[in-house]
RNA sequence: GCGAGAGUGGCGGAACUGGCAGACGCGCUGGACUUAGGAUCCAGUGGGGCAACCCAUGGGGGUUCAACUCCCCCCUCUCGCACCA
C-alpha cells in the first residue's frame, strides 16, 4: 500500500539501524562501578520471554530508556540492565502443544525479543544480560534456599493449598485472584498436599512498617500491600466448654471491649475441635452433612458477599468468661479456618455479620456501647461511645475498654493481646518441570537433607517427558531422582518439585550488579555500590506479587548478612496500560497493535515519542495511529528544518558576548525556559508528556523566529540563535528519540555522541526579564493586560491599572473597595456598589 | 461494603505552593502551493452572541479579592480487597 511507503518521510529506516549498530559496537552503555560519580540504577521489570514484545513492553522500556539516557546526560553513572524471567509455565505448555523443548522455545524467544528491543533503540548494558533458567543463575537461588531451610525460613508442610487444576500445580495466595488462577483464570481448588513454604509471615511487621518509609512509591501500591499484609490488633482468649473440663475454644477478636455482649460463639465448619464437641452419632452426621453443604459451594460462591449466612447449632455450650453466662455454639460458613483461630466470639450488637446471623437464628443482642442520639436499632453499632452493660468496663471509651479487657484476661490467665496478619506464608512448590529444582533430598536414614553447597547447582535435567498431567515431570527422570545422600552417602531421592518463578524475580536486580560473579549470588562491593534500585518501573499487576516477594527476599538476604540493605527499590513508577478503542489490547478483541509494525511504518523514534507524549506514564495510554503520525510529523519537521539550515547552523558560533536584538533576546529566553521546563518535568514528576510538548513549543518558536528574523536580526546573531535552539532541542529530545538525535547532531558537525554530552542548563541571565505582562481584573474578571517593569512598586502598578481605558468603565460609578496586587501576575480591582 | 484513584473542548491531555481554564498534539474548517493531496505551508477551532460581553472544569453548597485547585454533601467511572472477626 502506498500509505505505508511515503517518500517524504525522513529516512528513519536508514538511520535507526545505523545508530543501533554504533551503540552496540562501541558498547556505549556498558558501565562499571565508579565511586567518583553518583550512581543511578534504572530498572524496568524484566520480561517473560513469551515470543514477541507487545505495546505494554514498549511503554515500560521506553520510559526506562528515557530516564536512563537522561540521567546519563545529567552526569550519573547509570546502570540500565536487561534480562529474562525465563522459567515458567508457557514454555512447558508450548512443549506439550508443539513438542519443542522448553529450553529451546525459551532461548528462541529471547533471541527474537532481544532483536525487537534493539530495534527500539534501548540503551542497555547487554554485557549484563541474564536469563533465570541458566544454572549459573539459579544455583545461587538454590544456595539461598538451603540457607533459608537451615534457619527455618523455608519449611515443608502438608496443608490445604490453592490448586490450579489447569496448571496442575500449587499457587501462592498472592497468585489467586478472586478465586481464580492469576495466569490461566481457572477456578482454584482447595487441595491438601505437601509443599514448600517461605516464611514471609516472619517479616509481616517489617514489610508493613517500611510501607510508611517508601516515599518514592505510589500510595496505591503501598495501600494494596498494607491491605494484603492485613495487620489487626486484638486479643486471643479461651472460652471453656460447659461440662468438659480442660476443653476450651480459643478465639481471636479485635474488639475485646465488647466481650460482655457475646451471646454466642462460632467455629469454622472445618475447625479441628468440632469432632471433640459433638455429643453423639446423630450430631456427628448432622455436622458431616453441614460440612459437605459448605464444601460444595465453590470458593467463588463463598466469596460472594451479602448472601445469607449458613449455620448449624451444636449441642455443646461454652462459657463467656466475662459474664459467666452459658452461650450456644455454632458452626457457620462466615467464619474462616484460615484466619485468626478459626473461631470467634459473636457480638451481634457491635458486629454487622454477627447481627445478621443473630437475627436469622433468633439469638440475643446486647448493646455494650452507648448509641448516639437518634440511633435506630436496625443494624450493629460499630462506632465509639461509652461502654454499657459491661461490668467493670462500664463508662470507659472503646479504646480504654479494649486495654482494660486485655489486662483482665491476662490477670485471669485466660488470654493475651494478639496481633493477627492476613498474610500467609509463600507457597513456592510447583509440580512442574520448567523451574529451578528444589535442592532437597530425602534419605532413608537421614530424612530430609539439603544439597551440599559444593554440589550446587542441582541442574534441571534436559530429557524429560512433559505431559501436563500426573504430577511433577521430574519424578519420572530416574537419573535425577535417584541420588546420593549428602550427609551419609547412602541412597536418597531428590525433591521433584520446582520453585515458583517469582523466586527468580525476587533477586535478579541484585544479580545485575555483578552478573558473571561465580563466588556467590552477587559481589558484595558491586551490590553495595549499585543498590538500591533508584527507579523501578513496571505494571500495577505486580503491586502485591513480585513487589512484595522482592522486598521480603531483600530482607532475608540482609539477615543472612549478604548485604546491608533494607529495601530493594527506592522509587517505583507504576505505568498504566496501553489500550485501544477503550479496551486493553488483546487478541480476542482484535485491537492489538504490533510494535514491529509501528517501527517499520513510523520508526522507533516516532513510536517512542508518541508513547511518551500521549499520556502521563501512570495513566492508561490510548493508542491512536493518527497520534503516531503526529509524532512522526513533528520529527519530519525538525529533520527538514535542520537540513534546510544545515550550513548556517553548522558554521555558527554560540551567541556572542555582545547585546542581542530584542527579538533575539526574547527567543533566547524561550530556549532557556524550555531547558528549565523539560528538566523539571522529567526530574520532578515524570511528566514526559509536558516535557515533550515544551520541546514542540520550542520548535514552533524556532520556525517563527527563523521566518521573522530574516530582515530584522543581524545574520550572525540569527545563525547563533538558530544553532543554540537546534542544539538544545536535540539534547532535550535525545533521550526520547535517540536515533534522530544522534543523526542530526552528527549532520551538524557536532563532535561525539549526543549521549556523551552534558544536559543543558538554563542561564539565569538569559531568563531574566525586564518587563512582564500582568492581568488586570475587575471583580475577578479579566478586563485587560498591562506590561510593567519587573520589580515595579505596587503603588505604580495599581495606578497604572486604575488608569487603563478598558478598566474605567467597570469602576465608574462604583467604589473601589480594594485593589489586590500580586507582583508579576495580576491586579484585581474589587468594587462595591 | 471497605480502600485507592479519577471526572476539564469532538479526542488524548495542560494549568507549580489558589492568580489569564483549555498549553502541546490529534481531529475538524477555510485558504495557499498543486495535474493531484492522504505531503507541506498559512489562518481558525470550548459554547452562545454581529459586537460589547456572557456562560463553561460531574452536580449542589461554602471559604476567598480570586477556586479545575481548598472545605462539606451528592453523583458517576476505574482499579484493588472482599464474611479477616
Amino acid at each position: 500500500m502506498a500509505i505505508d511507503d511515503r517518500q517524504d518521510r525522513y529516512p528513519f529506516r536508514d538511520i535507526e539501524p545505523k545508530w543501533q549498530g554504533v551503540w552496540e559496537k562501541s558498547k556505549q552503555f556498558r558501565v562499571t562501578e565508579d565511586p567518583g560519580r553518583p550512581k543511578y540504577y534504572c530498572l524496568e521489570m524484566f520480561p517473560y520471554p513469551s515470543g514477541r514484545i507487545h505495546m505494554g513492553h514498549v511503554r515500560v522500556y521506553t520510559i526506562g530508556d528515557l530516564l536512563a539516557r537522561f540521567k546519563l546526560m545529567r552526569g550519573f553513572n547509570v546502570l540500565h540492565p536487561m534480562g529474562w524471567d525465563a522459567f515458567g509455565l508457557p514454555a512447558e505448555n508450548a512443549a506439550i502443544d508443539n513438542g519443542v523443548h522448553p529450553a529451546v522455545w525459551t532461548l528462541e524467544n529471547i533471541a527474537n525479543m532481544k532483536t525487537q528491543l534493539a530495534r527500539l533503540g534501548m540503551s542497555y548494558d547487554w554485557d549484563r544480560e541474564l536469563a533465570t533458567c541458566d544454572p549459573a543463575y539459579y544455583r545461587w537461588e538454590q544456595l539461598i534456599f538451603v540457607r533459608m531451610f537451615e534457619r527455618g525460613l523455608a519449611y515443608k508442610q502438608r496443608s490445604k493449598v490453592n490448586w490450579c487444576p489447569s496448571c496442575q500445580t500449587i499457587l501462592a495466595n498472592e497468585q489467586v485472584e478472586a478465586g481464580r488462577c492469576w495466569r490461566c483464570d481457572s477456578e482454584v481448588e482447595a487441595k491438601e498436599i505437601e509443599g514448600w513454604f517461605f516464611k514471609i509471615t516472619d517479616y509481616a511487621e517489617e514489610l508493613l512498617d517500611w510501607c510508611d518509609r517508601l516515599p518514592g512509591w505510589p500510595e496505591r501500591v503501598l495501600t494494596m500491600q498494607r491491605n494484603w499484609i492485613g495487620r489487626s490488633e486484638g486479643a486471643e482468649f479461651d472460652l471453656p466448654v460447659v461440662g468438659r473440663s480442660g476443653l476450651a475454644i480459643t478465639i481471636f477478636t479485635t474488639r475485646p471491649d465488647t466481650a460482655f455482649g457475646m451471646t454466642y460463639a462460632v467455629l469454622a465448619p472445618e475447625h479441628p475441635l468440632v469432632d471433640a464437641l459433638v455429643a453423639d452419632e446423630e450430631e456427628r452426621a448432622r455436622v458431616a452433612a453441614f460440612r459437605q453443604e459448605v464444601a460444595r459451594e465453590s470458593e467463588i460462591e463463598r466469596l460472594a458477599a451479602d448472601r445469607p449466612k449458613r449455620g448449624l447449632r451444636l449441642g455443646a455450650r461454652a462459657i463467656n468468661p466475662f459474664t459467666g453466662a452459658e452461650i450456644p455454639l455454632f458452626l457457620a460458613d462466615y467464619v474462616l479456618m484460615g484466619y485468626g483461630t478459626g473461631a470467634i466470639m459473636a457480638v451481634p450488637g457491635e458486629d454487622q455479620r454477627d447481627w445478621e446471623f443473630a437475627k436469622q437464628h433468633g439469638l440475643d443482642i446486647i448493646a455494650t456501647v452507648k448509641r448516639p442520639e437518634g440511633w435506630e436499632d436496625t443494624q450493629a453499632y460499630t462506632g465509639d461511645g461509652a461502654k454499657i452493660n459491661s461490668g467493670f468496663l462500664d463508662g470507659l471509651s472503646v479504646d480504654e475498654a479494649k486495654r482494660a479487657a486485655i489486662d483482665w484476661l491476662v490477670a485471669q490467665g485466660i488470654g493475651r493481646s494478639k496481633i493477627n496478619y492476613r498474610l500467609r506464608d509463600w507457597g513456592i512448590s510447583r509440580q512442574r518441570y520448567w523451574g529451578a529444582p528444589i535442592p532437597i533430598l530425602y534419605c532413608e536414614k537421614c530424612g530430609m537433607v539439603p544439597e551440599r553447597e559444593e554440589n550446587l547447582p542441582v541442574v534441571l535435567p534436559q530429557n524429560v517427558q512433559i505431559s501436563g498431567k500426573g504430577g511433577s515431570p521430574l519424578a519420572g527422570v530416574a537419573s535425577f531422582v535417584n541420588a546420593t545422600c549428602p550427609r551419609c552417602g547412602g541412597k536418597a531421592r531428590r525433591d521433584t518439585d520446582t520453585m515458583d518463578t517469582f523466586v527468580e524475580s525476587s533477586w535478579y536486580f541484585l544479580r545485575y550488579c555483578s552478573p558473571h560473579y561465580d563466588q556467590g549470588m552477587f559481589e558484595r562491593a558491586a551490590a553495595e555500590y549499585w543498590m538500591p534500585v533508584d527507579q523501578y518501573i513496571g505494571g500495577i499487576e505486580h503491586a502485591v506479587l513480585h513487589l512484595l516477594y522482592a522486598r521480603f527476599f531483600t530482607k532475608v538476604l540482609r539477615d543472612l548478612h549478604l548485604i546491608t540493605l533494607d529495601e530493594p527499590f527506592r522509587a517505583l513508577l507504576s505505568q498504566g496500560m496501553v489500550i485501544k478503542d477503550g479496551a486493553k489490547m488483546s487478541k480476542s478483541k482484535g485491537n492489538v497493535v504490533d510494535p514491529d509494525d509501528m517501527i517499520r511504518r513510523f520508526g522507533a523514534d516516532a513510536t517512542r515519542l508518541f508513547t511518551l507524549f500521549a499520556a502521563p506514564p501512570e495513566r492508561d495510554l490510548e493508542w491512536t495511529e493518527s497520534g503516531v503520525e503526529g509524532a512522526s510529523r513533528f520529527l519530519n519537521r525538525l529533520w527538514r528544518f535542520v537540513h534546510a539550515h544545515r550550513e548556517e547552523i553548522s558554521a555558527a558560533g554560540p551567541p556572542g558576548p555582545g547585546p542581542l536584538s530584542e527579538a533575539g533576546r526574547a527567543f533566547r529566553r524561550v530556549i532557556h525556559e524550555t531547558v528549565e521546563r523539560v528538566t523539571s518535568d522529567v526530574e520532578r514528576d515524570f511528566h514526559f508528556n509536558t516535557a515533550i510538548s515544551a520541546v514542540m513549543e520550542l520548535v514552533n518558536a524556532l520556525h517563527d523566529f527563523e521566518r521573522d528574523s530574516l530582515d530584522q536580526v543581524a545574520r550572525e546573531e540569527r545563525a547563533a540563535l538558530l544553532r543554540e535552539a537546534v542544539d538544545t532541542a536535540l539534547l532535550l529530545l535525545g533521550p526520547v528519540c535517540p536515533h534522530i538525535g544522534e543523526e542530526l547532531w552528527t549532520i551538524l558537525g557536532r563532535p561525539g555522541s549526543l549521549f556523551t554530552q552534558r544536559w543543558p542548563t538554563a542561564d539565569p541571565a538569559v531568563l531574566r526579564r525586564e518587563a512582564v505582562e500582568i492581568v488586570v481584573q475587575v471583580d475577578g474578571r479579566v478586563r485587560t493586560r498591562l506590561t510593567v517593569e519587573v520589580g515595579a512598586p505596587e503603588q505604580s502598578i495599581r495606578e497604572a491599572a486604575l488608569a487603563e481605558d478598558k478598566v474605567r468603565p467597570w469602576i465608574d460609578g462604583r467604589q473601589v473597595a480594594k485593589v489586590v496586587v500580586v507582583p508579576g501576575r495580576l491586579v484585581n480591582i474589587v468594587t462595591s456598589s
